[in-house]
DNA sequence: CCAATAGTGTCTGTTAGACAATATACA
DNA sequence: TGTATATTGTCTAACAGACACTATTGG
C-alpha cells in the first residue's frame, strides 16, 4: 500500500468516508431476524425515515480498530457485549452514499435473542427487529446499498450453517439438542433429521451437558453449553484428509 | 450507517486512509507463488526498502468502488486485466499504519504466470514472486500488517481449494488434468488420488474440451478450458440435500 | 517390446439419510 | 395406561479412498 508517485508525505489528498455497519441476526418465535435502525428525517441526513443497518462513522478516537468499532455499535444497540462477530466484508465506492466516496466495513452478529434491552432513541420505533424473509430481502427500500449487504449476510449466514456449529450462538445457554435442530431448520428454511443431527453434534464433541432442563411437560430433554464459546466447530468437509 | 449525533451535515470529523491492498497469487514451477514490491527508500514514507503487498491508496477521482481499484492496481503491476478476485477483508486499526489511522481492503487474485509482464520501476528488483512457504509467512520482515494478510490470504486459498474449481484460475488455458491436479497439490500441500480427482473434476462438469495437447512425449493428453470462466465452481458439501 | 504418462475400472469400508424403536416424563 | 416428546438403534444406498488395470504414444 501506499506507494504514493508524489515524495510528498503530507498525503492531503481526498479521503472516503470509513464507516462501520453490523448485521445482527437473532432468531425469535422461530423466525430469524435482522436488527434495522430508523434513519433520522429531521437532521438532512440522506435517506430519512429509511430503515437501515446500525453502524456509522469509524471514531478515530474511540475505536482502536474495526472490530472495537464494531462491538461498540452493537453494544449501543442491544446491551450485548460479547456476541459472536465475524467480518462480512467490505462495500466502496463513489455513488453508494450520496455525500461523497465512502467505504463500510459490515459485520455479521449472532446473539440469543433473550436479555436483550433494544437502545430506543426520541422515537420508540426507531429500533426493530425485522423477520428474514422474502419480502424484506427483495425490498429494496433500505437506506444506501444496505439491502445488498443485507443479502449477502444472509447468504453468508445460510452456507455457513451448513457445516458449522453458528446457530449455537443464537440460542440462549443452556440449550437442547431440540431447540438446536429447530435453530437448524429455522436458518435453513428446511427439515432436518433428527437422528443424523443428534449423531453430527454429538460427533463435533463441542457441547457439555449442563443437566436436565425443565420443559412445559413430557421427558425432560438435557440442556448443553458451549464447551467453548470462543470458536465455532467446523463439521468434515469435501476433499477428506487421506494420508 | 451515519447516525451523528450532531445534526450538522459537514462531517468534518478526521477521516481515516483508505488503501486497496492485493494478494496476487500464481504457481510457477511447482510452488505457489505471490506479487511483493518493494516499498521506496527514499520518499520518507513508511517501510523504507521492506517488501510489501501491492496497493496503496483509494484514488477518488479514478477509482469507482473498491473492486475497480484493486483490479487497477493488478493492472499496473502485472498487465493481467482479467483474474479471479476476491474480496479477502479488511483491516483497519489506528496502530497499522504510522500515518495514522487507516482501513485497508484486502482482494487476492490469482493469475496464470505466462503472458504476465512485471513493472518495474526505476529499481528493477522492486516487483518480484516470492514462494509462499513457511519462511515467507513466518518471517516477519512484511510492511505494515501485510504479513498477517498474506497468512489469511493463504489460509483462505488453502480452504477454498479444498472445495473450489479455484486452482484452475491459476493454469493458462489450454490445460490439462493432469497439469490441474499438480496445481491442487501444489496449493494443498499434499497428493491428491488421480482417479479420484478425475472422477470430481468431471462430475463437477465446468471443463470443456479443447482438443489434444502436445507434451514432451508419451500419451498426449487431453486439454480443457473452463466453461465458464466468470464463476468458480463448488463441489458438494457436508449436510447433503435432502427432501 | 519397453518406458512413461494418460486415463479407466474395481473393490471395500464408511457414512449419511430414512425410518423404526425405545425411554422418560406427565396426566 | 396413554400421550407427547426425547433419545437411540438399524438398515441401506451412495460414495470416497486405495489401488490395480488398460490405453496411447515414442523410442
Amino acid at each position: 500500500m501506499a506507494t504514493r508517485k508524489t515524495a510528498s508525505t503530507k498525503n492531503d489528498f481526498p479521503r472516503p468516508f470509513t464507516t462501520v455497519d453490523v448485521l445482527i441476526f437473532t432468531v425469535i418465535d422461530d423466525a430469524l431476524k435482522v436488527l434495522l435502525v430508523q434513519r433520522p428525517s429531521d437532521t438532512g441526513e440522506p435517506h430519512p425515515g429509511a430503515w437501515a443497518l446500525p453502524g456509522g462513522f469509524v471514531n478515530v478516537d474511540l475505536d482502536a480498530d474495526l472490530e472495537a468499532c464494531a462491538r461498540r455499535k452493537l453494544r449501543e444497540k442491544t446491551g450485548v457485549a460479547s456476541p459472536y462477530l465475524e467480518q462480512l466484508g467490505s462495500w466502496g465506492s463513489a455513488a453508494r452514499d450520496p455525500r461523497g466516496w465512502s467505504a463500510t466495513h459490515a459485520y455479521f452478529a449472532l446473539i440469543a435473542s433473550d436479555g436483550v434491552t433494544l437502545a430506543k432513541g426520541a422515537n420508540a420505533a426507531d429500533v426493530a427487529w425485522f423477520t428474514v424473509d422474502q419480502p424484506l430481502l427483495a425490498k429494496k427500500k433500505l437506506a444506501f446499498d444496505h439491502a445488498a449487504i443485507l443479502r449477502a449476510g444472509v447468504e453468508r449466514l445460510r452456507s455457513k450453517v451448513e457445516y458449522t456449529s453458528l446457530p449455537a450462538y443464537l440460542l440462549p445457554e443452556p440449550f437442547t439438542l431440540p431447540q438446536l435442530q429447530r435453530t437448524y431448520e429455522v436458518v435453513l428454511g428446511r427439515p432436518v433429521d433428527k437422528s443424523g443431527f443428534r449423531t453430527r453434534m454429538m460427533a463435533a464433541d463441542f457441547l457439555a451437558e449442563a443437566g436436565v432442563v425443565e420443559s412445559d411437560s413430557n421427558r425432560p430433554p438435557m440442556g448443553y453449553r458451549l464447551k467453548d464459546r470462543g470458536t465455532p466447530v467446523f463439521f468434515p468437509r469435501t476433499f477428506s484428509p487421506r494420508g
